[in-house]
DNA sequence: TATGAATGAGAATTCATTCAT
DNA sequence: TATGAATGAATTCTCATTCAT
C-alpha cells in the first residue's frame, strides 16, 4: 500500500470520503456536494482533482481492485504451487481485503448501473481475472486430487460468496481478528472444496 | 402467481414495475417517473396508489419477505424434525426465492439506507427472524450429532450467502433447472456443515 | 344565527370546516383535501356542494358579511336617531363580530388578492357600505355638534381599526366578557372622536 | 436608506422582490419562480443566495423589524424623557414604518403560519419588545399624570391598531405627507390617551 | 346524490456541472 | 491552481379539478 507520497495530497483524501459516502448511501444517493464537505474541501477543489462523478467512482474501485488483486498476487506468489496454500492465500487476501474496506464501498458490488458502457466491460474484464485466480486454483486441486468437490464451479462461487460476504458484518471492535476470521474462512473453504485431510491438515499447519 | 383478485389492479403492476426498476438500477437510481412510465400509468395516478417512493420500496420489500418467509416456514413444516430435512427445505426455499426474485431487487439488499428508522428497525426484527431459522436448524443438527461443524456460526453464515449468491447469477435460460440447482446447493450447504455421510445419504435421497 | 335548517347540513359543516382551516393557513395555504377532511366528507361530497375553492371562499366571505352588516343594521335600528347611541352600536357589533369569528378567519382580511376580479368589486361595494355606516354616523354627531374631532376621516379609520384588532386578540377565556369588552371600546371610541361630556355620559349610561 | 455596500449585491434584489411579491399575494400565495422572475434572476441563483422559501420569508421579517425598531429606540433617544414626546416618537416612526413599507409585506402580519416553530418564538419574542415599548411610554404618562385613559392596555392597542392601519390605505401619491399624518396621529394617540391639554400642546408644538 | 380513480399542471428543491475571474 | 457565482434539467410530491360509474 506504498501509493502514498505519488498522489497529489487532496487525492487520497477526495477518495477517502467518496468511498465513505458512496458506502453509506449508495452511488446515486450520495451527492457530490457531501463528499466535497466530507474532504473538507470546495466543489471547485473537487471538480480539479476529478472531472465528474462518474471518474470519482471508477477511480474507487480501480483502486480497489488494484489493491485487491495485488494482494491476491502476491499471497499467490508466496504460497508456492501447493493448491491447498494457493486456496488459503485467496481465501485470506479476499477476507483482508473485505474487512479493510467498508462493506460495499469497495468492489461496489451492486452499484454496476452507474457504470458506463466502457468501464462496465473494463470491471468485468477484472472481475473475470478474479474469478478466474479461483477457478485455476480449484482445478489444479481438483486435478492432483486434493480437492474432490462435485461441483467445482458451485463450490467456487459459495467459496466466493462467503469471503465477500464477511464485508457485511465485519467490525473492527469484535471478538476475532481479521486473521483469526481468515483462518477460519479457509478452513470453511476447504470444506467447501472437500479438501482430503492429510492436505488440509498440512495447509492449517502452514499458515 | 396471479395475485390479483384481493389488490386493486394497478398496485401489483405498480410493485412489479417498482420491483424491476429498483433491481436494475438501484432506489436511488430509479426515478418514480420511471416507475410510472414501465407501469403504464402517470405520475399522478401512481401517487394515487402509494404515497411516496419510500413506501413502494417498503412494500415490495415487505412482500418479498413475506413471500420467503412464508415459503421457509411452509416448507419447515413439510420437512418433519430431522434437521438435515429442515437444512435441505430452508436452502431450497432460499434459492427459489433467489431465483425467482431478480437480484438486488428483492430483499433489496444494500438499500438499507433508504429505509426511514421505523421501517429499518422492523426489517432488522424480521430479517433476525431469517436468520434465526438457520440458526435454530444448525443447532438442532450440532446437538443431535448430524452436523459437526467447529464453525457454527460462520458456517451459517456462509450458506446463506453462497445461497444468496445465486440471485445474482442465476438466468432462467441456464442449463439446470432451479430445483436442480437448490439439490446441489443443498449437498454443498451440508458440506459445509460437515454433515454426517449417513444423514446425508439419507436427505439428498428423500428430497 | 337562525341560519340552521334552510342551509342542506352539509353545507355548513362545510363553511365551518373552511372558515377554521383558512383562520389558521390562510386561504392560499389551505388545501380543500385539509377542508373536506375537516368536515369529514369526501372530495366529491365537497365538489357536490361547492364548484370550487374560491366558491367556498367568497361563501364564507358573504356569509360573514352577511352577519356582521345585518347586526350593525339591527343595532342601528334599535340605536334610534341620536350619533353617540349610533356610534355605540356600531362599535358594539364590530367587536361581537370579531370576537365571534376566527381572528382573520371571517372577512378574511388581507386575503383579497384571492378574489377574482368580479368577487373583488361586489366585496369592495359591500365593504364601502360598511365604511358608510361609520362615516354617516361620524358626521351626524359632528353636524349636531357632539363630535368634534377635527380630522374626522382618520377618526373614523382609528375606531374601525381597533375595533377590528380586537379579534387578534379575544380569548373566550379571558378575564372580561364580550360585552365589557365592547363597553370599553365604545369609551375609546368616543374619545377618539373626542364627543361632549355630556353625550357621552348619556351614552354610557344608556348600553 | 441605501442599505447596500454589505449584502452581497443579489441579496437586496432578492428581498425587494420577495417583499413585494409576498405582499401582493402573500406567502403561500407566491411561488419562489414568480419571485425569481420579479428579482430578474433564475431560480437557481435565487437558491444560491437563500437556501428556501421559508428562509426568504424570515430575513423579511427580520429585516423589517430591524428597521422599524431601529427606528422606535432612534426616535426615542432623541424625544429625551418626556411621555408626549416618546408617544410621539413612536407614533411617528410607525406611520413611517407602514408607509414605507407595502401593506402587509413588513412584518408580515398575517402569516404567522407560515413561520416555523424556532422562528416563531424569534419573532413573537421581538413583537413583545415592540409592544413593550408602547407599554412603557404610557405608564409613565399615567404615572406623571399627563395620560388620564382609565383603560391604559385597551389604549395601547388601539393607538398602535390605528397606525398599523395606515399601511392599508397609505399611498404615495395622496394629498397628505407621511409626516402630516404622522402629526395627525399623534394627536389622535393623545386624544385616546386623554392626554392633558397643556402638554399635549406643548408636544404638538415641539415635533 | 355519491364515489374513488384519474389527470396534468405546477409546487419547492437538489443535482451535476460550467464559467468568469 | 483556486473560487464562488451561475445554470438548467431533473427530482419528489401536491394541487384543484374532472370523469366514469
Amino acid at each position: 500500500m506504498k501509493r502514498t507520497g505519488a498522489a497529489p495530497a487532496g487525492h487520497t483524501a477526495l477518495l477517502q470520503a467518496a468511498r465513505e459516502e458512496f458506502a453509506e448511501r449508495g452511488y446515486d444517493g450520495t451527492s457530490i456536494r457531501q463528499i466535497a464537505q466530507r474532504a473538507g474541501m470546495s466543489l471547485s477543489v473537487l471538480y480539479h482533482y476529478y472531472p465528474g462523478k462518474t471518474e470519482l467512482l471508477q477511480a474507487i474501485v480501480d483502486e480497489a481492485m488494484d489493491a485487491y488483486f495485488g494482494a491476491c498476487e502476491a499471497a499467490l506468489d508466496e504460497a508456492g504451487e501447493d493448491p491447498v496454500r494457493r486456496l488459503a492465500a485467496l481465501v485470506t487476501a479476499t477476507i483482508r481485503f473485505r474487512a479493510a474496506y467498508p462493506s460495499k464501498g469497495s468492489l461496489i458490488q451492486g452499484e454496476e448501473h452507474a457504470f458506463n458502457d466502457e468501464f462496465l466491460s473494463h470491471y468485468r474484464k477484472r472481475a473475470a481475472v478474479g474469478t478466474r485466480m479461483f477457478s485455476d486454483v480449484v482445478e489444479a486441486g481438483l486435478a492432483s486430487g486434493v480437492f474432490r468437490t462435485p461441483y467445482p464451479e458451485d463450490a467456487r462461487r459459495a467459496v466466493i460468496a462467503m469471503c465477500n460476504a464477511v464485508g457485511e458484518w465485519y467490525d473492527p471492535r469484535g471478538a476475532l481478528s481479521v486473521d483469526e476470521i481468515a483462518q477460519r474462512y479457509v478452513a470453511l473453504a476447504l470444506t467447501v472444496l472437500e479438501c482430503r485431510p492429510a492436505a488440509r491438515t498440512r495447509a492449517l499447519r502452514a499458515s
